[in-house]
RNA sequence: GCCACCGUGGCUUAGCUCGGUAUAGCGACUGAUUCGUAAUCAGUAGGUCGGGGGUUCAAAUCCCCCCGGUGGCUCCA
């Protein structure tokens, strides 16, 4: 006898019997199960029960279904592959947010294939195939996977040389897998492959490049839609596209890959942007400077940035006189390198981070501990040679201005500052409405060496780290192994309308400069202390942020943010004198207005001048001339018609003061 | 950097499979119209098809190289 607790009911069979058949009798034929939890372990339907449990369904459309539909999602697509392309070795093929992938090592495959593809995955689904588990023992797996060398590696990884394992049957197609799955391939109706990319095994650029296959897969039909049409309305509010048809900023191919053109509307929400934080700079005690965009290469030398992260950065300048001589020596390119990073060439290199500049500004004086904490601010422009493709519009560029800021702290400091550096940013995010962003501790990874400082700094920097984040009431994960190899460090983190996360503003501790640069401070003992660094930058990059922004507000910035504010679209010519005096007056008040007295009809300049996203539009004709008042449409989209000019000023001038 | 795909006037785009110097709309400009809430009418200008090379009597169309873009991979001190 066995008794099987379900649906909060104990059910009795007489023999054994399966998951499915209990959830059938529990919850009737359509449950919507994938598969089953007995006694808290995931489960295939088919699973047999022969003693008494707890058995529970996986909803098709909880989280739990949804991964393993995904992964059955993969399953199907490495059958039809490999029925495909014969020659095609199915590696690993995990579900993810949304769907699944599959990497096979074999010839790269184009749009056509991917649809051919999809087209046989259908045809399987409608074949109903039953997917059954089988175990084997080791040896009988080798024997069934010996053409793969991928799954034997697997194999000798995870499985090892004594336990035996399951393997996962759908028609001719096996492969080795966990599970569960889905018992037949008719329960994977809504999928579709999205795109392929190259990847490589085990995510090494060393080993073997594979074809990774993505797709979708939803329990039904109207969340694989509500998927697409998500995207498509995504794709809309992309950054890229919105900063062309707002005319924010230009990338010319010119000028160069990565280096970003501000035009004069994206200039002023990037100054608006500048003067925002600025104000907050001054509230908090930091001192602004401006620093040259290249430094010697002793400079980076000194902070270890040269020759060590050379592949990331532009080429350094090298003096004319010096390029002559050794190319009259015949000096190759090889023998320049190792010159430059032997020291015995000096030249300039464009700035990949602001920090040296800003520790030669610390320098320049004598400090002491009167002086602490010093915070030196700068909008500082660095240049770094990120990978041709990786770079991607205003968020992955390869000349960006950092919202820059490092701060010489006493010891005892740290916590205190780390607190003003996450309350600017805290600020900065409500101010522009992101609360969607998540905060990161960046911690050692417990079994390297790669890091400098001692272990008793590591602890209070990490602690006060989390304090920092704690005592702010911020949701924070903490991440051993984030940190940079020279501190602790906390990041902002927001999501792009895609999913995407994008780093912005963080906040570094740092052991390692004040080291290399031998920075002190006269201490109240009379002695020389080192101090410690912080690195920080709220938005991250200028660039980066207003890109995030862009997407953020869908190109309708609020008001104090907008490029142009008000728009004047007249009825007719004859308004056209009371139209600039409007906009005289609102231009008198520092408020950006565009006039358009043009002969369209009404209709065609609200058409036109909407696409270009103002906060206001405005519209004067006869009743507003007569009457000396103004309609127009804000924020909110109402119609206000016959406003007193007062007013509308007194609430425009209210709404840009407070950053609504 | 790697793989796949893409690149036609300012923007969107037809043509490319089966080679014979390019299609339309928006925008711009000119004129008419002076109009009350998502496209007034007519006309004009503007491209040699991302760049270079090759095949050919002839290339936007076929081939090669390069540049740029998109999606991923890798990377992000």
């Amino acid at each position: 006898m066995i008794k099987v607790e379900c649906d909060g009911e104990v059910l009795e069979f007489s023999n054994e019997i399966s998951a499915n058949e209990v959830i059938k009798k529990a919850y009737g034929k359509k449950s919507g199960a994938v598969a089953a939890l007995v006694n808290d372990e995931e489960k295939d339907l088919s699973y047999l029960l022969t003693q008494s449990c707890r058995v529970e369904p996986i909803q098709d459309n909880s989280n739990e279904g949804l991964y393993i539909m995904r992964h059955s999602c993969a399953h199907l697509l490495a059958q039809a592959v490999t029925e495909l392309f014969p020659n095609a070795k199915p590696t690993i093929g995990p579900p993810i947010d949304d769907g699944f992938y599959y990497d096979f090592f074999m010839d790269p495959i184009n749009e056509d294939d991917l649809r051919r593809i999809e087209k046989l995955m259908k045809k399987i689904v409608k074949q109903n195939l039953p997917i059954e588990r089988q175990e084997h023992n080791n040896e009988t797996l080798r024997k069934m996977f010996s053409d793969n060398s991928f799954k034997m590696e697997i194999m000798d990884d995870k499985i090892g040389q004594e336990v035996g394992s399951s393997v996962y049957k759908q028609g001719n197609f096996v492969d080795l897998c966990r599970g569960p799955h889905v018992e037949s391939t008719s329960k994977l109706r809504w999928f579709k492959l999205t795109n392929t990319s190259q990847a490589f095994w085990r995510a090494d650029s060393s080993r073997e490049t594979l074809v990774r296959i993505y797709g979708m897969c939803y329990s039904s039909k109207e969340d694989l839609q509500n998927r697409e049409n998500l995207l498509r309305e995504a794709a809309k509010r992309d950054h890229r596209k919105l900063g062309k048809d707002l005319q924010l900023f230009h990338i010319d191919e010119m000028v160069g890959q990565g280096l970003v053109l501000w035009t004069p509307r994206g200039t002023i929400i990037r100054n608006e942007l500048q003067q925002f934080i600025s104000e907050h700079l001054i509230l908090q005690g930091y001192q602004q400077i401006y620093t040259p965009h290249i430094g010697k290469l002793d400079l980076y030398r000194t902070s270890g940035h040269f020759p060590y992260y050379q592949d990331s950065q532009y080429p350094p300048i090298i003096k004319r006189d010096t390029l002559r001589k050794l190319s009259d020596e015949n000096c190759t390119c090889g023998e320049l390198s190792n010159l430059m990073s032997d020291g015995e060439i000096d030249g300039y290199m464009l700035k990949p981070m602001n920090c040296p500049h800003h520790i030669r500004v610390y320098t320049s004086q004598p400090r002491s501990y009167r002086d602490l904490p010093l915070r030196l601010a700068e909008f500082g422009t660095v240049y770094r040679w990120e990978q041709s493709g990786e770079i991607s519009g205003m968020t992955r560029v390869r000349g960006f201005t950092q919202d820059d800021a490092h701060l010489f702290v006493t010891e005892e400091q740290i916590e205190q500052e780390l607190l003003g550096c996450i309350e600017l940013v805290k600020v900065i995010f409500g101010t522009l409405g992101m609360e969607d962003y998540r905060v990161r501790i960046g911690l050692r990874a417990s079994d390297s060496d790669k890091y400098v400082g001692s272990p008793e700094k590591w602890n209070t920097a990490e602690e006060a780290c989390r304090n920092a984040a704690a005592s702010l009431g911020v949701e924070f994960s903490e991440e051993p192994g984030e940190a940079a190899f020279y501190g602790p460090k906390i990041d902002f983190v927001v999501k792009d309308v895609l999913g995407r996360e994008w780093q912005l503003g963080t906040v570094q501790v740092d052991y390692n400069l004040p080291e290399r640069f031998d920075l002190t401070y006269v201490g109240s003992d009379g002695e020389k202390h080192r101090p410690v660094m912080i690195h920080r930058a709220p938005f991250g990059s200028m660039e980066r942020f207003c890109g995030v922004l862009i997407e953020h507000f869908n190109g309708m910035f609020p008001t104090w943010l907008s490029p142009t504010q008000v728009h004047i679209l007249t009825i007719s010519e004859k308004h056209k004198k009371y139209a600039e005096k409007i906009a005289k007056t609102l231009r008198d008040l520092a408020l950006r207005v565009e006039v358009d007295s043009g002969d369209d009809t009404i209709g065609k300049k609200l058409r036109t001048h909407r696409k270009m996203r103002p906060a206001y539009l405005m519209i004067l004709g006869d009743d507003e001339q007569k009457n000396e008042t103004v309609s127009f449409m804000g924020p909110d989209r109402e119609q206000n018609t016959g406003i007193l000019l007062e007013k509308f000023i007194s609430d425009i001038t209210t709404e840009i003061k407070s950053k609504l």
